[in-house]
RNA sequence: GUGGUUGUAGCUCAGCUGGUUAGAGCGCUAGUUUGUGGCACUAGAGGUCGCCGGUUCGAACCCGGUCAUCCACCCCA
């Protein structure tokens, strides 16, 4: 039993995992990216705020010590609040934000760190939906422009490419949707009216519309209607967007760092990822104030399985004003189940050793148990039958395991100074004299 | 937080309109084979039918409640 949303991880799902941190662990550190891990639990004033109302429901806040729930359960939401000091980290963005300001003399600024870490989001499980789950992030704090954006974007490219996972990236940006909001007359309700939009992808324009005028939106549709029709490549739809935007002033900055970005992008393209402008994308994480990203795995139905953005000032709320930041988010477990569904992990990726070593026992079990102590020393992942048993038993615990080459010591073996070893997958058996260490092994990993 | 789905063996499920000892496949254990796995055959182990209560002579089946699950919405990785 376990509490929703949680899971326990089997070896080869573990292995799986290692695999995909190492990879991106690996890009990370190509692109400057340094290691760092923060504390699960957080000061619940460092989080409170930073996410929106929904964001803030689906936190998970700990009691005081030593309160007893009864005491709170008749306060109001936001009484209880005052009552919370701590809560388990909501994401990976707004711990780095504080954990700038509080080593801010210990760092050089641009920072640009990662990190992969759990965190936990009361929300109801759902397909690819946990309470707990990984992220893998890479944000840059301190100053920096475009070029930033642009980094990200090919980070994206390369860890999907080497996945081999066909992805779409879209992007979009704060200022742009701010701009729409008030062409359509409605600058006040910014967010409602991004809200609504956000759900176009999935219910259309009709859809959106209704979602507008449920929420009391006033839209001068008119206005906007022109966002309904055209393509969707990157440099036409921003050449439309510049067109129909010109004259709002909370637009400028966002069609001005997108042309630089497009020029960018122009230089260094994506290879292998989709990218698409898409003005209807909103996020709803509060913090974003510049460009915003979010990825999704195409070929399978699954929420994103990336995301990110520019925030201008999130360490100012810890104190620390004028540091900005940009970052994107990979889910790990999201990628592992479109991974799997698409089968493209490696079939190399096992959890179990290649090698078993069988013996008949006696003499031959100790030849065998010394053998197999010398190969591990020297490194190779060798598994040791613990006890005497039907060379059938032995073999059979082998194919189940998983383990595909088995070495047999017996009698004929101990006379001759030999080694036999099978390959369990093609059956095909080799003598070997018990110092040939590396012919031995060439057969194992053929 | 809202709406719906499903809870029977380790897993996937069957169980006709309530009827007495609850089944199958896969998996598991042992053997056929005391130096050769996958296949086949034989035998065997394993279930408070989610939980509580009600209706009934009798409930896995009907009713109420409860818990869990999965899916959709919301939101997101």
């Amino acid at each position: 039993m376990l509490p929703k949303g949680t899971r326990d991880i089997l070896p080869l799902e573990k292995k799986r995992r290692v695999y995909l941190q190492n990879t991106l662990a690996e890009i990370f550190e190509c692109f400057g990216y340094q290691p760092i891990e923060t504390p699960a639990l957080e000061l619940f004033k460092t989080l409170s705020g930073k996410y929106g109302e929904e964001g803030e429901r689906l936190m998970f806040k700990l009691l005081p010590r030593g309160a007893k729930f009864e005491q709170l359960s008749g306060l109001s939401a936001t009484e209880m609040g005052q009552h919370i000091e701590e809560a388990l980290r909501y994401d990976l963005t707004v711990p780095f934000a504080r954990f700038v300001v509080d080593h801010r003399s210990e760092l050089t600024l641009p920072f640009k760190r990662y990190q992969m870490q759990q965190v936990w989001r009361a929300d109801r499980p759902q397909k690819g939906r946990f309470r707990e789950f990984t992220q893998c992030d890479a944000d840059v704090a301190g100053p920096g422009g475009m070029v930033q954006e642009a980094e990200l974007i090919q980070l994206y490219d390369w860890a999907f490419e080497r996945f081999a996972l066909p992805v779409e990236i879209r992007v979009n940006h704060r200022s742009l949707l701010q701009g729409l909001a008030a062409l359509a007359g409605c600058p006040d309700r910014f967010v409602d009216f991004a809200v609504g939009l956000d759900k176009l992808d999935k219910v259309g324009w009709d859809g959106v519309r209704a979602d507008w005028a449920q929420r009391q939106l006033f839209i001068d549709w008119e206005r906007i209607s022109w966002m309904s029709l055209g393509d969707t490549a990157w440099s036409a739809a921003l050449e439309r967007y510049k067109q129909h935007l010109s004259e709002e002033a909370l637009a400028q900055r966002g069609l001005a760092d997108l042309h630089e970005l497009d020029a960018l992008l122009h230089a260094v393209p994506p290879k292998h990822a989709q990218l698409r402008l898409d003005p209807s994308l909103a996020r709803g994480l509060d913090y974003y104030t510049g460009c915003i990203f979010e990825v999704s795995a195409l070929g399978v139905e699954l929420g994103s399985i990336g995301g990110g953005g520019r925030y201008d000032n999130l360490t100012g709320l810890f104190g620390l004003p004028g540091v900005g930041g940009v970052g994107i988010s990979f889910g790990l477990e999201r990628i592992a189940l479109a991974l799997e569904q698409l089968h493209l992990f490696p079939d190399s990726i096992s959890a179990a050793p290649p090698l078993l070593m069988a013996h008949l026992g006696g003499e031959a079990g100790l030849r065998a148990f010394t053998l197999t102590s010398q190969w591990r020393r020297s490194g190779r992942a060798v598994e040791f039958y613990p006890k005497e048993d039907k060379l059938r038993k032995q073999m059979e615990y082998a194919d189940k395991s998983g383990i595909r080459w088995l070495g047999m010591i017996g009698l004929d073996e101990i006379q001759n100074n030999t080694l036999s070893i099978k390959d369990l997958k093609t059956g095909i058996q080799k003598v070997f004299g018990q110092l040939e260490t590396e012919a031995i092994f060439d057969f194992v990993n053929a």
